[in-house]
DNA sequence: AAAAAAATTAAACAAATGTTTGATTAGTTT
DNA sequence: AAACTAATCAAACATTTGTTTAATTTTTTT
């Protein structure tokens, strides 16, 4: 195995094992022996578990900024056309990539001044602006209505997503669904959350339900 | 300092160390120093760390299901009446018991299967019936619409609501609102969400926007 | 006031933690 | 093929971890 393969593989075994168990409920042992890997290996690559929980941010923030910015600056569609566009994307982002969005989410409520929280922080304040951007566009056309709230309208979207992502275990016992296979819970999930917010959004940019 | 008001002082000392550094970066030494006390009082009077954490969530959770219940079954009030007591309840209940829920929203992502799983999983299921029953009623009574996705809609209103007081600090410091006062932001938040889950939920709940 | 129970403490315990060392092996360059 | 660099490893390192012990102090009961 190539040097970027054996990193990369440190990195994805790092990332389901603190999704299931947290940052600092997942010793390095852990991750070496389920990366198949010598302990030392992380020091030696990363240089230490934190940086290794930085690269895994890198690794997996690198590339949304950029398809966020590539989808929005697109000049064919309607600002309602982008939002639809918008809620697709965040569900099928945060569906694809659930264990670093359950790390995501975790790191986002502890408070400590780490470059990992620099990373989150820049990541959303950027694609915040994005959105806030789109929706001003809607506004100028005449398409969306004035006095929308947009941070709150934002973390409408990725809170209920997150929530539902990060408790599906949950969800699925409390409705009775253990047995469903994960492609289809998740394939139903995807199809019922799209439904819903572009319900919502339509109402809340347009006063119409 | 009578043994139950010691206890409860380790229970609320744990609570916000726990929900800013989480529950596997909190030691119980740190936890001794910021009470004031000796480690070994922990397992004097918890039997273990675990235990402790199953102790501050009975703690919280207590009093919760029966504050639901003696809302949601009075008969007074029509049903939308009693979907806007339920959004002002969590929306106030997140805020006032902002560490809690943290701690909570962490444990949720965390898979394992402690006593704390346990708890967490029968007080979301309860809560999840009363509420189906209240839009049921609703239903009935030809005040809501049919096919309404409940676990859907209250995952909308608890993952957001849960997502702004958890990412709190990220969100103020998004929206340059950092020198704002604690207090003030808060109160300025519930507002905000106030209107914002009422106009959503009157959306999805009748059609009208 | 004596006896019993409960609370508190510093110290010790073994296990687990992240990281480093120094030696060995594999791969690449000269 | 020799020299050099990179990768891998088991072992050791110093801390930190949650918990227990055994002694002492405080409080309650008799």
């Amino acid at each position: 195995m190539v040097r970027r393969n054996k990193k990369i593989k440190i990195i994805e075994t790092a990332e389901k094992l603190f999704a299931d168990k947290g940052f600092d409920g997942t010793s390095v042992r852990d991750i070496a022996d389920e990366a198949g890997i010598n302990v030392a290996m992380i020091s030696y690559y990363f240089g230490s578990k934190e940086k290794l929980l930085e690269a895994l941010f890198t690794y997996r923030a690198e590339d949304t900024t950029v398809k966020l910015e590539g989808m929005l600056k697109n000049k064919e569609q309607s600002p309602m056309e982008k939002v639809n566009m918008l809620i697709e994307y965040y569900i099928e982002k945060f569906h694809n990539q659930s264990s670093f969005h359950k790390i995501m989410s975790r790191e986002q409520v502890t408070i400590k001044h780490s470059a990992t929280s620099e990373l989150i922080h820049r990541f959303k304040k950027h694609n915040q602006q994005l959105i806030k951007e789109l929706i001003q566009e809607g506004q100028k056309s005449g398409d969306f209505v004035k006095n929308i709230d947009i941070p709150i309208l934002m973390a409408t979207l990725i809170g209920t997503v997150s929530h539902i992502v990060t408790t599906q275990h949950f969800y699925r016992e409390i409705n009775n669904q253990q047995d469903m296979p994960d492609e289809q819970f998740q394939k139903m999930m995807k199809k019922k959350l799209n439904t819903h917010f572009k319900f919502i959004f339509k109402a809340i940019l347009t006063n119409e339900a």
